[in-house]
RNA sequence: UGCCCGAUGGUGUAAUGGUAGCACAGCAGAUUCUGACUCUGCUUGUUAAGGUUCGAGUCCUUAUCGGGCAGCCA
């Protein structure tokens, strides 16, 4: 790879643009925001982030960054029951995985068990500015809407003095049958009349815990004839005795998504809240409620986009879970999941897939993006940085017979051809090698430009071997392939320009080291197993092929987080569960593009 | 069928009333000590019908198709 193409390619030099970051640059333009751009990324920590929220993180991430501003990242966690901390622990790591080298310093953290204060009769929380986060000493942690629960009480209490919330005692099956339905209007709770005097009062024993769960809510006040359900009186808290993993055990009224997402945006000092278009529906809600308590700062704006569906994977939580546990995959970072931890296990660079999730594109189109995008960002991050090594997966034995026992040829081979100062390594071509059962042919194909009976191929950096004989074991499988080495054609002589087709990997059979190689596949067979009947029975029973393969020597020094390129084979990197000093065990990232095999 | 949203080559996306472009995929060729990379060329598109306009992928109307919404989940 010469100079020119070595450069950062055009889809990652060129800024995105798309009907959000339209909209950032045209409130910024009108002074709308004079502190700043600040977006968030609220996962709920219910489980791994995947795919799909790479989507979404860039898009949070770039646009702060683009802007001049910040990110916060924000747990949703306002219902407890579904909630642990080993996600808001995962979820923290992807995150900061994701974004390592490139928006780490719009990450918006503040200090770690930092509750809003009051400003101004009004509540507010303010992240640590970005470039501190890593030479400030305070330890910091990210944004729970659970540190709210106490202001956005204080707001539900405002709400109920302005008359536009109050409590019902309808069961759950009831609030059900008076919602109506989205073609038949809700009718009016019973309780929807209630003073503000009993409503107050209701709403603090409540949280002072005289009623059971589900005994009564507090609900907004606005039309049960509403269009959009989202509108009929929507339910704002719920009494749940039960303690939070971050808020403790001070509460048992907890607010819904509806209520609480809104108000976190706005403590927050959020600009543009970006989510999903399932949330479309919501907007008018999340409108209504900002309206509703007359706050005095600049409201947060609700915006969103389609999310991703990538072929031949799954997102659900449900059935992401259901692999897991019925063991069709090692664990939530097996490398064959959707999920971010997997997707690092598996050896993608973060750069990859940012590239991938910002080539794809925002918009509000419901759209399913082929694999092949995927994986040819993938490709394009590695081909530029990863080393060239030989490794050899199937191995087939070749003795050079013109070569004494103990004779060392040595090779020199550049760690990455297109750059030379990634500096080489030393091959050292011994009388046994190994190269790959594919690359030689008793019976060859038509065009076939490996070894077969007679014919000559190159060892890449060594020279040019010819097939001399074919050595059969009493099975009458090859047991060796008896070959000379044309030592004329030594790369660096003069001979070496001799023009053959072919041109293979190799290792030393005394030299190689002995390692575990594990080559994936997609999980599914079908483009959207999503849409299977049941996506278990779409499973590829291929994904995964495990396999002791011969390595050249250096490669026992590779440790997790290092990428390399098996030549013609593909991308492969030590697996950061299952290595050993000195004893890595490979995970093979992708393949080489095979234009041969079609 | 109540409300909301969407529709540009095979796929994804750009064009903000003025030359339909880019990427991926595909095909053909060049190059190659990786059948990779790189390079060159090619194929393929504005859902439909009306309207506004000098001019419409873009604005309006209707139709068609697709998606979302009726958790005390987020």
């Amino acid at each position: 790879m010469n100079a020119e193409s070595n450069a950062t390619p055009p889809a990652a030099n060129v800024a995105p643009s798309d009907f959000i970051r339209d909209i950032v640059a045209q409130d910024l333009a009108a002074g709308r925001h004079p502190e700043g751009i600040v977006t968030r990324f609220p996962p709920e920590p219910n489980g791994y982030l995947h795919i799909g929220h790479a989507k979404s993180i860039c898009l949070n991430f770039g646009i702060a960054l683009e802007n001049g501003g910040r990110c916060h990242l924000r747990m949703d966690d306002t219902n407890p029951a579904k909630e642990d901390i080993e996600y808001v622990e995962s979820i923290t790591a992807d995150v900061k995985w994701l974004i390592s080298g490139w928006a780490d310093s719009v990450l918006g953290l503040k200090p770690k068990g930092a509750k809003p204060a009051a400003e101004g009769g009004d509540f507010r929380i303010r992240p640590v500015p970005g470039a501190e986060n890593t030479s400030s000493a305070a330890e910091l942690e990210p944004f729970f809407a659970s540190d709210y629960l106490e202001q956005l009480y204080a707001y539900a209490e405002r709400l109920i003095e302005k008359g536009k919330a109050y409590v019902c005692d309808l069961s759950p099956k009831e609030t059900d049958e008076y919602r109506g339905a989205p073609d038949k209007p809700g009718k009016n709770s019973p309780f929807r009349d209630r003073s503000v005097a009993e409503n107050l009062d209701l709403f603090r024993r409540m949280r002072a815990g005289e009623f059971p769960d589900g005994a009564r809510t507090l609900r907004a006040k606005i039309d049960m004839a509403a269009p959009n359900v989202w509108l009929r009186d929507p339910l704002l808290y719920r009494i749940r005795h039960i303690d939070h993993h971050h808020a403790g055990s001070g509460w048992c009224v907890y607010p819904l998504y509806d209520y609480a997402h809104c108000l976190s945006d706005y403590l927050e000092g959020v600009t543009h809240s970006v989510c999903t278009l399932e949330f479309e529906v919501h907007r008018p809600l999340y409108e209504w409620l900002l309206g509703a308590l007359d706050l005095p700062r600049v409201l947060p704006r609700q915006y969103e986009f389609a999310k991703l569906h990538l072929a031949y994977t799954i997102v659900s939580k449900r059935k992401l879970l259901q692999l897991v546990n019925e063991k069709v995959v090692s664990g939530w970072d097996d490398p064959r999941m959707p999920t971010l931890a997997g997707i690092r296990r598996r050896g993608v660079p973060a750069s990859a897939l940012r590239r991938f999730v910002t080539g794809v594109g925002v918009t509000k189109f419901d759209s399913l993006t082929e694999l092949a995008v995927y994986e040819n960002a993938v490709r394009e991050e590695l081909n530029a940085s990863a080393h060239r090594r030989f490794g050899v997966l199937r191995p087939l034995k070749i003795i050079l017979v013109n070569l004494a026992p103990d004779e060392v040829v040595e090779c020199s081979a550049g760690n990455l051809p297109s750059d030379p100062a990634a500096g080489s390594r030393t091959l050292a071509l011994t009388r046994e090698v190994y190269i790959e059962s594919e690359d030689f042919a008793e019976v060859p194909p038509p065009k076939y430009f490996r070894l077969k009976p007679g014919g000559e191929v190159r060892l890449k950096y060594a020279g040019i071997i010819k097939c001399e004989e074919i050595v059969k074991d009493a099975s009458g499988a090859i047991a060796e392939i008896r070959c000379t080495f044309d030592r004329d054609t030594r790369t660096g002589q003069p001979g070496a320009d001799r023009k053959v087709k072919g041109t293979i990997h190799w290792v030393s059979a005394s030299l190689a080291v002995e390692a575990e190689v594990r080559l994936y596949d997609r999980l599914f067979t079908v483009p959207e197993p999503g849409d299977a009947e049941d996506f278990l029975k779409v499973l590829n029973p291929n994904s995964l092929e495990i396999l002791t393969a011969k390595l050249e020597p250096c490669l026992s020094g590779a440790t997790p987080g290092q990428s390399f390129q098996f030549e013609r084979l593909g991308y492969f990197t030590p697996d950061a569960k299952d290595s050993a000093a000195g004893r890595p065990v490979f995970n093979r990232t992708i393949t080489l593009k095979d234009t041969w095999a079609k």
